[in-house]
DNA sequence: TTGAAAGCGGTACCAA
DNA sequence: TTGGTACCGCTTTCAA
């Protein structure tokens, strides 16, 4: 059932119901109430496609996940982002567009999905250390949010951030606390402009203690399974082992604590990991069983809060740029046993 | 720039322009190639709306996911299916429309998804065992493939999933061969389908070694951490507690270990742990670390092919009903050393 | 308070 | 091989 066929069945025009259905005011309320049951009774929901291409808004939103042939994970907190912002969305009805995007086809992309005009916005998702998108989307004209930062842009731009700098900087000076001094980062892809700025937490803590950056002690690669056990294979294995890992995501935990159990130490006794997610950490004292940031709720919230700072951004293009940043909470337990050496 | 532009600025009609860029034969190999390359230097797309509203074809494919206000996580497989789903459609010049909808209002949101139009297809998540989706959507005559399977449903429809029966059945085994009798099973909800026939796998498995099902070792909740903790614990603590946790997810896990831990038991060797994931299981011996499915990575595959099933069903409606039921892996290693007493 | 008609940006039929 | 035109389903201006 469209318009036209409803409007022929009330005995209306066209105008008449659509002004009805969308609450214009010069509408008589009996109309109004005819009109709407009419609909209800017939089960109509106005085209999207005809609605937008009259509008010119489509009540879409969408998301562009960078992929790369040589690396084509996808991040896993995306599900929990793109949970806790479609959900936002839907209250608002506004729509989701996913759209996974070649790395060396991304420039092309948004110029495509500007041009296809299929979206009122876009969430950009996985920025590099250097960015070409953020200046591109500003060229085109389309509202964007990015989730995360750019390091190298100056200009205001907007964005929903965690703290990761302030996240693992707190981490690394907690296993300092507890004693170690050979504290190992298996960091992801630090052109990945998370990645970089959680290495720079964890050196910062380093200095603050007055100790050196150890490049032996640390490790850069997409976070997968493998990774984390070559990694920590590796790192265990030279002469001076590091006592603790800090370590960026659950997946690649996994691997790192196969590779601890694999040459018989005992995770907690005697090496420390502390996981960025909402995994397990194991402390030297195995009293205590703290959990690192950031729990899959904070990233459905992150993504409930991007959408809305995108939705504002859209009704009212004045309102930008606007931007967030989220402490990441850190949940310790009560262990502050000494660290093995 | 659009195509009554681009036509103008070529002096040629929009029909002969709108024909040389859809390849189409009647036009001239001269023509077509200043069309193009006017076309491409002025970075002319069609817009997506129009078309699809000339041509009924949406070239979008839906994905709509349950969430409900008791339980509103997201399964976590969710990121990678639609990540290999994605890159399939991307591949066809498909794009996706994701829908967040309440459980309640279910039923209403897919005849609004089919009246509005946006989609051509739609992919059903989160089948329960009696799921009334299915056959609304046949009644709607919008094309679909499941995630999964619903129980309840007597007719062909398309589908695709992971024999879940099977994969918990071989791990069941697996554990009794090992020698553990008291095997606990942490589960999903069971009014989900998935979780109903991993349930189904554990009992034949027992039934299989002449074993009776006892309700004081299966639990059946929504899939988080704190679930897995709480009820670990409680198995834990009961006069004859399990020695070995099957676990259906890697969430969850965290939970069941960290109780655990809490109780000074060593994982491996006190307790075994298996979950279905990518993450780390935990046998008897300690002296291999076995890795039981679903893997990420088959994730993907399943999205992957979930969306070539689909895009043949929208393009083929003859060639349906189509289904597929892929074995999960079971990856296992060396240790078959003797369960805990 | 209601309706006729133009237009959003394409496609596709029919005629030339 | 090319162009004119109706049409997809809706919104919105203008007139009644």
């Amino acid at each position: 059932m469209n318009l036209k066929q409803l409007s022929q069945h009330l005995g209306l025009s066209q105008t008449t119901v659509s002004r009805a259905l969308n609450g214009y005011p010069e509408v008589s309320e009996k109309t109004r109430k005819t009109v709407r049951e009419a609909a209800r009774a017939h089960g109509y929901s106005p085209n999207a496609r005809a609605k937008s291409l009259a509008t010119g808004r489509t009540h879409a939103i969408g998301h562009v996940l960078p992929v790369s042939d040589q690396h084509e994970m996808v991040n896993p907190i995306f599900g929990d982002f793109i949970a806790g912002a479609g959900s936002t969305y839907a209250r608002h009805g506004y729509e989701v567009v996913l759209s996974l995007v070649e790395d060396s086809k991304i420039e092309n992309a948004y110029r495509t999905i500007k041009a296809r005009g299929n979206v009122d916005g876009i969430v950009v998702h996985g920025p590099r250390m250097r960015d070409s998108r953020i200046e591109l989307l500003q060229e085109l004209g389309l509202p964007f949010v990015v989730h995360g930062r750019a390091s190298d842009i100056a200009g205001p731009y907007s964005w929903h951030d965690v703290n990761n700098t302030r996240a693992f900087r707190r981490a690394t000076a907690f296993l300092l606390d507890l004693g170690h001094r050979r504290i190992a980062l298996v960091n992801g892809l630090e052109f990945l402009d998370f990645a970089h700025r959680r290495r720079l937490g964890y050196e910062q803590a380093l200095s603050d203690h007055g100790l050196p950056v150890d490049p032996a002690l640390m490790r850069s690669e997409e976070m997968t399974e493998g990774y984390g056990y070559r990694a920590a294979a590796a790192m265990l294995d030279i002469p001076a082992p590091p006592t603790a890992f800090l370590v960026s995501s659950m997946i690649t935990a996994i691997g790192v604590r196969r590779a601890i159990l694999e040459r018989g130490l005992v995770l907690g006794r005697d090496v420390s990991v502390i996981t960025h997610d909402d995994d397990l950490s194991y402390l030297s004292n195995g009293q205590s069983v703290p959990i690192f940031t950031a729990t899959r709720s904070s990233v459905r919230a992150a993504g409930a809060r991007a959408a809305e700072l995108l939705m504002q951004l859209i009704n009212d293009p004045g309102s930008g740029p606007l931007s967030e940043l989220f402490e990441a909470e850190l949940i310790i337990g009560q262990s502050t046993g000494p660290a093995p050496t």
